[in-house]
Parts: structure tokens; C-alpha cells; sequence
DNA sequence: GCAGATTATGTCAGTCACTGACATCTGGCA
DNA sequence: TGCCAGATGTCAGTGACTGACATAATCTGC
């Protein structure tokens, strides 16, 4: 049974059972996952994280403590689930965005592009709302801010080869792209903390101009492009 | 009983008991603190992180399990204690760095200052040959490495701190400090990753070279001076 | 539909990190 | 010397996580 991960957005629930369609074994194992996913943040949100424990996401979903964790490495996991899914779907964005572009601007695109795709979900723990609250909860939880800074840092290096891909450099010899994904992640994460310091609730597009406006703040001294 | 961290440099043990010194109980505290650490270390070394319980490394120094927790708050910060002292020592370096220098010229002079210091220690979990090993040892072990990359985003902070204090600027309004600190933070990522993929024994003077190395290849671009 | 191979799940027992409460012991100090 | 604060030990408990094995569900070829 391997980890499956979502996508982005949930294939809808009402599509009638093609015959090409996963088997039923699949769609179950995926219900499950959804459920324990959404079960556990509604328990973070109302007991806070250190005051739910697995047995309880468990039981609310029906299942095994053991189950569990076989859809989960841990604790952790299960919270920063739908980030993981969000930075996937990022990073395929990126991928995806035309070679003509210099990096700063496809980062700025594709960053853009999946908060207005996060935007666009309004209920289950991949909605905005939740996106904040989960933000708060993961600055204020020693655990789970390690837990995500490792998958961030890990993620940065996914970016830092796309980058080199793009304009053709090899990462060993030239700084370039790893410094250009550094800039980016501290520009996200200091987007990241001013979110979610503020007090009132605010929503995607309140996100993607605070990303915006520290984008512009980087000037065009790094934005240069690197091709000759 | 607060945590007191070691200077890099421990005091010489066989310094007679002066007057001025502090009194026995700090001094027990801080032996049993060191014991604790260099226990962990060759435990560590020898047996892994994971194979090593924390009931092994209490009793190696002979206190209760319960005292090792009263001193570390977990099994983590043990093994990461000298890297903590190493970047506590770091910042003091930044902060003494003259104020004439730019920003990149400190940052390199305070990273090359602080493992040659490193350098000078020969024996013990603070030596750079054990500082090889235990970088090895975060890098495959993912707890540790989630809450070292939470140390070090702790530390960018900081540095992001000194650095718009050296240039007279308010970090909340200017992003230069930020970028400046996240691009050091990946060069020396970069540089540390290089170190540990290296298969032979190598000592202080071949990271710094490799520190050197990566700066170098930042190029004058990012080394401007702020000020007007 | 059915037998048999796969695969998901439940149960159980166990290890280990970590914590609160309380008793005890030791160094600091009048 | 004798008191006090702070360090340590003991003990019991919680909760995350794992391996082993039995059971139940799906899938596959017929």
C-alpha cells in the first residue's frame, strides 16, 4: 500500500463508476485518507495538535490506530498532508510554465497560479480558511515547523533542478539556480509569516498580493536573465 | 536549573579553583552537561541515532533517565548541542565583524573565523573530525534533520536581525537583510552538503575552502554596499 | 458466480520518548 | 552547624510508533 496523494483538487465524488475508472479497492484506501485527513484537522483546529491524539483521528474515522499509520509515517504527516499536495502541485505548475520566462518570473507565476487554484476550494481542509489556521498552528508547533521546514528545504531542491533544467546549467558548477530558489523561499516564508501574524481572516487573493508585493521589493537586481 | 550552553571553547579543566570561579554546583552541571554530550556522541557513532536509547546514554554517565531530560528536552537536542554552541559562537563573530565591512565580506569573515576556532579543538564532540561524522549522521537521520533546519531558520533570523542593525535598516520594510541572510544560508547548505558527500577524512581548512569556494562564485552582484 | 491469490485491516503485545509528582540528597550560605 | 534552594532519583503513567500474525475484503482468471 503506497502513500497516495491527492491531487490539488479532488476528483469529484459523483462521478458515476466508469469501467476505466480505479477500482474499488483504490477509491476506498483514497475515502480513507481524505477522511483521516479531515477528521484530524478538524480535531488540531478544536483541541490544537499536541491535545489530539492519534487514537482519537482514528476513531473518528473508524479505524485502527494501526491503520493509521499505515497511511501516515506519523503524527506529523497527516497535518502538513494537503501542504505536501499544494507544494506538488507547485512544483508542477512550474514545470509547466513557458521557457521563455526568466526564473523569477516563472516562480512568481506558478507561486501565483496555485494559491489562485487553493483559492478556488472553498470547503475540506484544502480550503483557504484552513490554509491559514493550519499556517498558525504549524509556526506555534516545534514539531510540525521542523517537520515542514524539512519538507520545504527538500522541495527547494526539487526547484533548484527545475531551475538549472530550465536554463540549461548544471547545479553542481553554477550557484545561480540554488541561490535564485533560496531567494524565492525566503520571500515566501517571510509572505508565509506576515499571513499569518495577521489577526483577521483573509483570503487567496490577500495572499497573493502580499507574495506579490515582496516579489517587487526583490527589484531587477535578481531577476536578470542568465542565458548569454 | 536553566540549559547553559558551553562556550566553543570549553574552559580549561585543570584551571585551580579561584575564588572568583563559580561554585561547585555550576560546575558539576556543567560536567555532567559535557558528559552527556560526548556519551550521546560516541553512542551515536557507534550504534546510530535510532539504536541508541536515551536510557543507554543516561546510564553511560550514570544519572537517571530522568536527569538526562532535565538537561536536554530531548533526544534531539543532544545530539545537536554542538552545533548549537557553533552558531551561537558564529553570531558573536558577526556581531564583532567591523562596521566598514558589507554585509557578504562579514558574513564570510565571521564563517571563516568561527571553524577555524572549531579547527583549534582536537578532541571531543566539538572537534572537526566528529563535526564531519555528525553532519553525516543529521543529514540521514530525518528527525534530526527537520529540527536542525529549524535551528538554522531560527539562526537566519538572527543573522537577518544583525544585519539590518550593521546597515541601519528595519528588516520589517527592507527584504535586502532577509535575501542577503537566505543566500548565505544556502551557500553554506551547499557547502555543507558538499562536505559530507565527500567519501575521505577532511579537516577545518578544507571546509573553509570549500565556504570560500562557493562565496566566491556568488559574484559582485550581491555584494554591493546598502548604504547611501 | 467461484476458488485462490493479493492486499487492506484489526488485534495484541511490546519498546521507547517524554512528563508530573514527590521524596531525598547536596552544595551554598548565614 | 543548621537551614534552604536547587539538583537528582524513583515511580507511575501517557502516547507515539512497530512487528507479528490472524482475519476480512477486493481482485483475477475461470
Amino acid at each position: 500500500m503506497a502513500a497516495q496523494r491527492s491531487p490539488l483538487a479532488t476528483a469529484p465524488a459523483a462521478r458515476p463508476d466508469d469501467g476505466a475508472g480505479p477500482g474499488l479497492r483504490e477509491r476506498k484506501k483514497q475515502q480513507t485518507r481524505d477522511a483521516l485527513i479531515e477528521a484530524a484537522h478538524r480535531l488540531f483546529f478544536s483541541q490544537g495538535f499536541a491535545g489530539t491524539t492519534v487514537d482519537e483521528i482514528a476513531a473518528a474515522v473508524d479505524v485502527s490506530q494501526r491503520t493509521f499509520f499505515r497511511y501516515f509515517a506519523n503524527k506529523d504527516e497527516v497535518a502538513l498532508a494537503v501542504m505536501a499536495d499544494a507544494e506538488d502541485y507547485f512544483i508542477d505548475r512550474l514545470r509547466a510554465r513557458p521557457a521563455e520566462e526568466n526564473p523569477l518570473e516563472a516562480l512568481r507565476a506558478a507561486i501565483v497560479e496555485s494559491w489562485r487554484e487553493l483559492g478556488s476550494r472553498h470547503t475540506g481542509p484544502g480550503s483557504v480558511t484552513s490554509a491559514l489556521e493550519l499556517m498558525r498552528m504549524i509556526e506555534d508547533t516545534p514539531t510540525l515547523l521542523a517537520a515542514h521546514l524539512r519538507r520545504v528545504t527538500e522541495q527547494e531542491r526539487v526547484v533548484v533542478q527545475v531551475l538549472a533544467a530550465r536554463e540549461g546549467l548544471d547545479p553542481a558548477e553554477d550557484l545561480r539556480p540554488a541561490v535564485m530558489a533560496a531567494v524565492f523561499g525566503s520571500v515566501l516564508r517571510a509572505a508565509h509569516l506576515s499571513w499569518s501574524a495577521e489577526c483577521e481572516e483573509s483570503g487567496p487573493e490577500d495572499m497573493i498580493s502580499l507574495i506579490t508585493r515582496h516579489f517587487d521589493q526583490l527589484g531587477p537586481a535578481l531577476a536578470g536573465d542568465w542565458r548569454h
